[in-house]
DNA sequence: CCCACCCATGATCAAGACCAATGAAGGCAC
DNA sequence: GTGCCTTCATTGGTCTTGATCATGGGTGGG
């Protein structure tokens, strides 16, 4: 009940907006499970309440790449452009964590779009800040190698003691390459005095170095 | 007067949301000028009735990828973004021909969106239409290696006769790599008779072995 | 006829993908 | 505790791709 009062986001919905979306009943999925994977129809709006969900873009030969994540009071822009623009999925959705969210299915979602100003404002706001995501991870592929994105990585997903804790693999998934080059590429900001690695973690022992990599990420 | 009787997408208008737009004056830019940089902060809704306009991320060392082109009748995503968002542009828009173009204003957008059912839909399949394609263009630069992603844009480009005239300059621009990359590939291309390469030109001459190179994108 | 623009080609080089093998740390069962 | 297994990381080596520099030839418009 009033799982709406759980997500920040959607205070600011009209109570009669609220009220409809609660009587949906949030739905629970364990870890590592598939929310829904390229080629499957759109079946509804999905809001994250509690969890982790990465989505994937999946390419031949099994190499994939993160596209965002979605936080918990989040959504996911793949299930707003199937729903609005009728498309279906292209990539791939799994739950990293056990998570619980909620389906807004298809017709409420364009009945509410239509009807409450604050459900559009939302669902907009959502979509442009996440276009404008995808815009930025472009721009990254296109310009930065893998050292600088390497770099941005550590700076933007460091807590604020500087430390990482994220597995080679983890790293080498979201910015796009493989683990090795991960591998060598820590190796060598380690021997730079720019951080300090450890299994699993790695701690920021200078800041400034890695900001210098991103600042010039000439390929 | 009534521009809005030139743009197809928006007949389905209400009649007083279009007489609202029709007030509007369209704005000629000449060739090469550039509508918009990096930066900037967005004033209004772009409509192009006429010409074509090419939206460009650039990179430090001037190298630069094509996001998207936007067509007659066409809105511009970073725009829309802009105006919901709240975001600074992040590209460069460049009219490649003179075109003639409708800015809506930022409040009038606003106003509109909020109360024209029919504008909100016409702006949000837009907008998811290009989300769309930004994603395959992640995609494609994630998964394809140069040479799939020139047989793409070849077949996707070619008239109907399967000519296309474009120069290896642009088609590097088109597809982010560097012209003498294109060069050599089409090289290859037209030694294994898929093409035929002209000046400022291309013929397909073997749609298969293009289409078979596009199926199989293997890095 | 000359000057832009367009194209070809060669040489070099770095980045990173891929394969393979090994080491090292932690968790678990007993 | 000991042994075993899984996950994580290191290292080495090979190979492709594609970026970059350099140079020369061709073509067409003014």
């Amino acid at each position: 009940m009033s799982w709406t009062r759980t997500a920040p986001a959607l205070n600011a919905l009209e109570p009669e907006t609220r009220a409809m979306l609660d009587r949906l009943a949030p739905v629970e999925v364990p870890e590592a499970a598939v929310l829904f994977s390229p080629g499957q129809a759109v079946k509804g709006y999905v809001i994250v309440l509690e969890g982790h969900v990465g989505v994937h873009l999946i390419g031949p030969g099994g190499r994939d790449i993160l596209l965002y994540e979605v936080a918990p009071g989040q959504s996911c822009i793949q299930s707003t452009l199937g729903l609005i623009g009728g498309a279906d999925y292209s990539a791939e959705a799994t739950a990293t964590v056990p998570t619980r969210l909620v389906l807004v299915p298809r017709t409420l979602f364009l009945d509410l779009l239509d009807r409450s100003p604050g459900f559009r404002k939302i669902v907009f706001a959502a979509f442009a800040e996440r276009m404008q995501a995808m815009m930025q991870l472009i721009e990254t592929m296109s310009f930065m190698r893998v050292e600088a994105r390497l770099a941005a990585l550590i700076l933007d997903r460091a807590d604020a003691a500087g430390t990482l804790e994220m597995t080679q693999a983890e790293i080498a998934r979201a910015i796009g390459t493989a683990r090795e080059v991960v591998s060598r590429r820590l190796d060598r900001l380690a021997r730079a005095g720019a951080i300090r690695a450890e299994r699993g973690r790695i701690r920021i022992r200078d800041r400034a170095a890695l900001e210098a990599l991103v600042a010039n990420p000439a390929v």
